[in-house]
DNA sequence: AGCACGCCGACT
DNA sequence: GTCGGCGTGCTC
């Protein structure tokens, strides 16, 4: 269609689901005028002929002009809003605060099935006739896949071809009317129906069943069929499905329905009906709350009247999931919504089940294992006020009517941030925020504080709430450090196991209890090593070490996937002499069944608990105690909670103190204390058992002596006196380019843009730790803020400003630019 | 983000 | 000479 011109038309503003920081206006056709309300998709034409879902978030009054062509909009996709202006509210900060455009915040908080965008579909054309003749080999090619296909997209002709580029050749194809391009929409939403039979209109009426079976008195099926519909719809709630009639009476077969609907007696109808799984087991009734529990509800009711954030400091097993669900049981009473956030494989576990059992439908479930059509249905249930939503940290955007309570569990943990696509947002910054906006309250969560949220208790933004004591009165765990360095010394290590461990493994066997064993890294080991010359096998494409992982007998990158067989010999000096540096969870699992060869051992990590499924099978396996020995990496410090850990073992305490990072100790400290907390739950003390070559570093006692407030503080003054949140604010950039000379130039320029802007606030640019991933160079900056609103706007501002100038010196628009609020 | 246009090196 | 890559600018 064309453009014409904007006077007297209404015309709206939507957002796209690109990275575009700008809105774009497209007019209304007059008849559709009346359906136009904010937050509605409609379909629009972007750029050449790409279509794409659009939502409106703004109107234009008709006789405000628009100084250039506008498009029509080309359908509207909704007679009711997909979204609301909270959670436009919600995008709009987002946008500002993480330094990404609203394009990409629609495109991270919508379902996939409410986004449309249209891809190029090419199929057979009017003159193509089998003869191929006077055709180039490509052409050739693309030819002989269409004939096999029906229809290719564009995508997959660049595949096909091995090509970037590939409009060129289709044009010419076109042109010679051997192919047809079309422009088809994906994904889009579609309900789950199944066949309903039921009376019509007519025969609804009182008495009209006397010409009804009048009608059918010649046939005995119809009249069984009829009469068992009339039973079926007296006797059941819900509308009689066509398979429930023909279950009921074999009479009751396709051509009797169909006689009858032919008479109109009866109709068969669709009805749309929901994909997700309702919950009809029995729920149980909740425990009585311990004294602890009670004194912690209240004091949090108490807090929650002046602050708006709470955090519940309390320790593993104390039972804060019980004090999450009484809170909860008191919002659904008052008709309330609460949003319950959970790192992402928390969700795929127990506490999921136990929250069923007690609020059985009430509660529903957004996670990455939902199908599209699920999130969609689950989006719009929300949308109708359902009461909980058990969520990661996407759970955020969700369309909340009367949000009044956000729970955010495990508060400290890492996966609560989103680092690679944008928008990069902190799930529990965002839920704090998104509260403001409904005037709802925010408890966090955790055993193990992050040092930001205590911060905030300190400066008294935050309330506290503490619980001590573990349920039931059991001890914590008794920390044992086993010194590395003198096991190797007086010769008592077994591969990369003490003794001592062994022994105590052999023992915790010997009386019934499961271990787990904490290694924070996975594959066999993490580097193939030349003894005579010190080469090590890097991945092609990134800047890291090679990972050997035995499964596969193949070294594979853990950061673009690349894969390659152990060489022969060192490519650098020829030697044979390659030896396997390290050890990851793989190899722990393959020694231990050395040393213990009677044990049932199992390993969960990224490799082996890659679906649901094997995560579920391999929780339920260790549940019931078909495996005695579970080796995992972070995941089994997340959500888990078994009542049979009589030792949990950390293989390798060195590893994680050793990270070149500000948050390394944090880290330490959390991920310990965390993993120290599954051992010896229900019924007795448990065991911990830490190997380190640093048994004196200050993390590891206060591990042992379960002392946060010492940590805090040793940690808080290093923060302080060096520069570091939460004391100041950082905004970490990275350029990132092919080309190593051009990254450099763009850098260059992008430093004196910023540190003119913003002098010695700038550190940078600097080769990050891994300094190519993916075949692209990386350049980091970090700007250091304090934490001042007005400085953080200009800051962005600056950074705006620079990209802008560096992306207009020639050779450098290529270079792209991440920005990272608050990076983890 | 995707797409067209224009410039430039490298193969028929 | 053209093909195909890459850099640049623009999309209501």
């Amino acid at each position: 269609m064309l453009p014409v011109s904007p006077a007297n038309l209404v015309k709206v503003e939507v957002v796209l689901p690109l990275a575009i920081s700008k809105l774009y206006t497209y007019y209304v056709p007059e008849e559709w005028v009346s359906r136009i309300q904010f937050g509605v998709r409609v379909e629009v034409v972007f750029g050449k002929n790409k279509v794409y879902a659009a939502i409106v978030v703004n109107a234009i009054k008709e006789h405000e002009q628009v100084s250039r062509q506008v498009k029509p909009i080309l359908e509207i996709l909704d007679d009711e809003p997909i979204i609301t202006q909270d959670q436009y509210k919600l995008w709009q900060w987002m946008s500002d605060y993480y330094c990404c455009t609203i394009g990409e915040v629609m495109s991270a908080a919508l379902p996939a099935n409410l986004k449309i965008s249209s891809e190029t579909q090419i199929t057979l054309g009017p003159l193509y006739d089998g003869n191929m003749k006077g055709l180039s080999d490509k052409e050739f090619i693309v030819m002989e896949a269409l004939r096999e296909n029906g229809v290719l997209t564009t995508h997959q002709i660049r595949d096909l071809l091995e090509r970037k580029t590939v409009n060129k050749l289709l044009k010419g194809l076109l042109d010679k009317k051997l192919i047809y391009l079309k422009e088809d929409l994906q994904r889009k939403y579609k309900p789950k129906v199944i066949k309903c039979v039921r009376l019509t209109p007519e025969y609804q009426a009182e008495g009209a069943m006397v010409k009804a079976f009048e009608l059918t008195r010649k046939s005995e099926k119809q009249t069984a069929t009829l009469m068992a519909l009339l039973q079926l719809s007296r006797t059941q709630d819900h509308p009689v499905r066509r398979k429930d009639l023909t279950k009921m009476t074999e009479r009751a077969d396709a051509a009797s329905i169909a006689a009858l609907v032919k008479k109109e007696v009866i109709e068969v109808y669709d009805l749309a009906i929901s994909r997700i799984e309702s919950y009809d087991a029995d729920l149980v009734e909740t425990n009585a709350l311990s004294a602890q529990q009670e004194r912690a509800l209240a004091d949090i009711e108490a807090a929650f009247e002046k602050q708006r954030v709470v955090l519940l400091k309390g320790v593993t097993g104390s039972g804060k999931t019980r004090v999450y669900t009484e809170l909860i049981q008191r919002a659904i009473e008052r008709g309330e919504q609460v949003l319950y956030l959970l790192p992402e494989i928390a969700l795929t576990t127990q506490i999921v089940h136990r929250l069923q059992k007690i609020f059985g439908d009430q509660i529903a479930v957004y996670h990455s294992k939902l199908s599209n059509n699920e999130r969609v249905e689950l989006w719009k249930e929300v949308q109708v006020g359902k009461p909980v939503i058990l969520a990661a940290r996407s759970g955020v955007f969700l369309p909340f009517q009367n949000l009044q309570l956000i729970i955010v569990d495990e508060e400290h943990d890492p996966s609560f941030k989103q680092n690679d696509p944008n928008p990069r947002y902190q799930g529990r910054d965002t839920a704090v925020y998104l509260a403001t906006i409904h005037d709802a309250k925010v408890l966090l969560g955790t055993a193990t504080p992050s040092i930001e949220s205590y911060q905030n208790v300190v400066w008294k933004k935050y309330g506290l709430v503490e619980m001590k004591e573990r349920f039931g009165g059991i001890s914590l765990p008794d920390i044992h450090i086993i010194d590395l360095k003198e096991a190797t010394q007086k010769k008592l290590m077994q591969s990369i196991f003490s003794m001592e461990m062994i022994q105590e493994l052999k023992e915790a066997l010997a009386k019934g209890d499961q271990i787990i064993l904490f290694q924070n890294r996975r594959g066999y080991a993490p580097v193939l090593h030349c003894q005579t010359c010190g080469w090590h096998q890097e991945c092609l494409n990134c800047d890291v070490s090679l990972t050997y992982h035995k499964f596969h007998d193949r070294l594979k990158c853990h950061y673009c996937g690349f894969g390659m067989s152990i060489p022969e010999a060192c490519p650098a000096c020829g030697s044979v002499a390659l030896h396997l540096r390290g050890f990851g969870t793989e190899k722990i699992e393959d020694e231990l069944k050395i040393y213990l060869p009677d044990a049932n051992i199992a390993r969960m990590d990224l490799d082996t608990a890659r679906t649901k499924n094997a995560l579920l099978r391999l929780i339920n396996d260790f549940e019931e105690k078909r495996i005695d020995i579970l080796v995992g990496t972070q995941m089994v410090t997340k959500g888990l909670d078994f009542e049979n850990v009589g030792i949990v073992g950390i293989l390798s305490a060195d590893q994680l103190l050793q990270f070149p990072d500000f948050r390394a100790s944090e880290r330490a400290y959390q991920l310990m204390t965390q993993v120290s907390g599954r051992a010896g739950r229900r019924k007795k003390q448990g065991k911990v058992l830490i190997q380190t070559y640093n048994p004196a570093h200050p993390v590891i006692r206060e591990v042992i002596d379960n002392d946060f407030d010492h940590f805090f503080s040793r940690e808080i003054t290093e923060r302080q006196q060096f520069g570091y949140p939460p004391f100041i604010r950082l905004i970490k950039i990275t350029l990132k380019h092919k080309k190593p000379d051009t990254l450099n130039q763009a850098a260059r320029v992008y430093e004196h843009v910023l540190k003119k802007k913003l002098g010695s606030w700038v550190i940078g640019p600097a080769i990050p730790y891994v300094s190519r991933v993916r075949s692209y160079y990386l350049l980091d900056f970090v700007i250091k803020l304090e934490r001042d609103a007005k400085k953080v706007r200009y800051a962005k501002e600056s950074i705006e400003l620079a990209t802008r100038e560096m992306k207009k010196t020639p050779n450098c628009s290529g270079v792209r630019v991440g920005v990272d609020v608050d990076p983890m």
